[in-house]
DNA sequence: CAGCGTTTTGAATCCCAGG
DNA sequence: GCCTGGGATTCAAAACGCT
């Protein structure tokens, strides 16, 4: 693993490396506002009482690492919010932190999130397609955990990758579900016993998933729960550094290890998807000036219901106001908002058409 | 629609009915410890046109202010754990309650339950299966919402009908993540102008499989934000009593009329699969006092390796142990339990039978 | 080796009636 | 309340083992 240091205004970052210690002492040592994704599954604080036997009277392995262990919900939030807060300073101002958890401990942190002033963007819900089952049928299948995604305050601008994500998904825009295997198989970490290494070790695909729509080649990701290093793994093969602290040696050695045989996919994969946000931005007004449309020209509403005439600057008039083809359909309407390309329309060849064919033709000629 | 009372110790329960005013004195004004199941979609927009006061009680204007944000969460918390906490009293103590909401709140609620000593057995995703999509590619397509079921208190029994819900998912147990459609066509309630009547109906398949799980016929199911009645139609048609509380005149009549309109399923199409569980219990003692089996004879396990004789008091002998037949069937077998039903067999016309053929026979018997 | 049946295992707040 | 003990309870995928 190559370490690499940015320097900033308040220190050297140390890229691709795994920090020990404490995840908040360890924060606070990093320079603020330096990362620009933070992907943390925290402990759960999962309160286990008596040992769990399948029906064939095996015994589950359970999740009872010392860890995991605190004495109450309270004891719990001061450590979330310790951490959250440490984890917010160390944000770019368009950063954003997704954090992982079951009902156990989710509503603690979605509440710390908000009461910290962090800005939730979606909550993503992975459906796992192979689950424990419920051995007791005394519930339901736990069949998912929850992750938040938020930004580091209301308002920020925060990365998506829509396009990349739309793709990823054929074509239909990714939903807040996500269904996707436990990690087991060959990707499962063991040790020497052939036990796994880790009792929670997340899948690549999910950390794939988030890194491709929250981050962009070159990004900084932090992981303050770094366990056997998947974040980092995933980070490396996309072209992201990473920082990763975790308090276990043992896990550090393992991650180590497992990161060093990542190898980095090349830079054509991970161009992504552009989206139509990264693309040209028409103004109506070159429509005008191309003479595509005239000044005069009546359109007509997607419903036939409104009409207005093109002026020579580009805006519309209707009966009784002018403006943007946006704001004139949003009055019309009634609505808050309007996409004029889409609503307004006019006649070529005996066909009603919108407006937004206009714009295509546009684009297209300024690509070649 | 047939009002009907139940008379408690505190007083007369409204069943079938739907009352005015604040869902928090409305329920202070029931008897305590008097409904088996609520039902609660609280409104999650922070600003709640009224809804909301603040801590020191003084109401909250909320359309037009700006909404400090630390401000409106404590408001949102305040009034949420105001009516959690009236809802627990009417709770029985084997009661439950189902909570639905967004990531707009379903964490401060999340957090309030688990404060106020509710114990949450699971959080259930409902995926829409055709949700609204994000219209403006910013975020993931929000397709989910999310429901806690919790009892009213740690370790408290509570109704979930297990075989029911495995049934109805085709024999496999049913897993926290449901996909069902929203409501809209012919179920969506329109008022005179044709728009939908209320902002958020939930479908009536929703409420179906949470009544189906969590009650049984007869039961009585409470919904504090009734709306426009959703929870009483069901409720109605599973045979179930209920009590809404609304505090807006306009859902309360609408609801009146969407209820009398409602008919009860028959009474034999109520009824569900029941567990094993619910099965009298038989000693093995009766197989032997009935002669169906006799002292002295030998058992041999499922897998043939061990055999036990059987004694004038039901119980066995084997090679060096004895006592029931699942102690000494776990103690050949080294395991922590044992089902003495399904591991001894004796001979039958040749063939190797469990003991259990025995019990069902015995089963058969008292039911004529 | 292919094919097929058996065993193993995964973030789990997992029983309850009767004495 | 507490303690005892009967006896009910699992899905999908990978790994393993046998023919």
């Amino acid at each position: 693993m190559t370490t690499k240091t940015k320097s900033t205004g308040a220190g050297a970052l140390p890229l691709n490396s795994i920090l020990s210690g404490d995840c908040i002492e360890a924060m606070n040592s990093l320079p603020a506002a330096s990362v620009d994704l933070i992907f943390a599954d925290p402990p759960y604080n999962l309160q286990l009482k008596g040992d769990l036997h399948r029906p064939n009277n095996s015994l589950v392995d359970a999740v009872d690492d010392h860890w995991d262990q605190f004495d109450s919900f309270k004891a719990y939030d001061t450590f979330t919010r310790a951490w959250l807060k440490a984890a917010q300073r160390l944000l770019k101002p368009h950063g954003a932190i997704w954090v992982i958890g079951s009902y156990h401990n989710i509503f603690r942190v979605g509440s710390a999130l908000q009461d910290q002033g962090y800005w939730i963007l979606n909550d993503v819900v992975w459906r796992k397609s192979n689950p424990m089952p419920n051995f007791r049928g005394k519930r339901f299948t736990n069949a998912h955990e929850t992750m938040i995604w938020a930004s580091k305050s209301e308002g920020a601008k925060y990365t998506f990758n829509y396009e990349a994500l739309k793709a990823l998904n054929e074509g239909i825009q990714m939903r807040s579900d996500w269904v996707l295997p436990i990690c087991n198989g060959g990707e499962r970490l063991k040790d020497e016993k052939g036990d796994k290494a880790h009792p929670t070790q997340k899948p690549e695909a999910l950390l794939h998933r988030v890194l491709v729509a929250a981050t962009n080649p070159g990004d900084v990701v932090l992981d303050p729960f770094f366990g056997t290093g998947t974040t980092g793994a995933v980070a490396k093969k996309l072209g992201r550094d990473f920082i990763g602290i975790e308090r276990e040696a043992a896990y550090r050695e393992i991650a180590e290890k497992r990161i060093s045989k990542v190898r980095r996919f090349d830079r054509a994969s991970l161009e992504v998807t552009q989206g139509k946000r990264a693309e040209p931005r028409v103004p109506f007004g070159q429509v005008v000036e191309r003479g595509l449309l005239s000044p005069g020209e009546e359109l007509t509403s997607l419903n036939g219901r409104h009409r207005a005439r093109i002026r020579a600057d580009g805006t519309l008039v209707a009966l009784d106001t002018k403006g943007s083809i946006h704001q004139v359909g949003a009055r019309l309407e009634g609505a808050p908002s309007c996409n004029g390309w889409t609503y307004w329309h006019f006649r070529r060849d005996g066909q009603t058409v919108p407006i937004d064919l206009l714009r295509q033709q546009i684009r297209a000629e300024m690509q070649s």
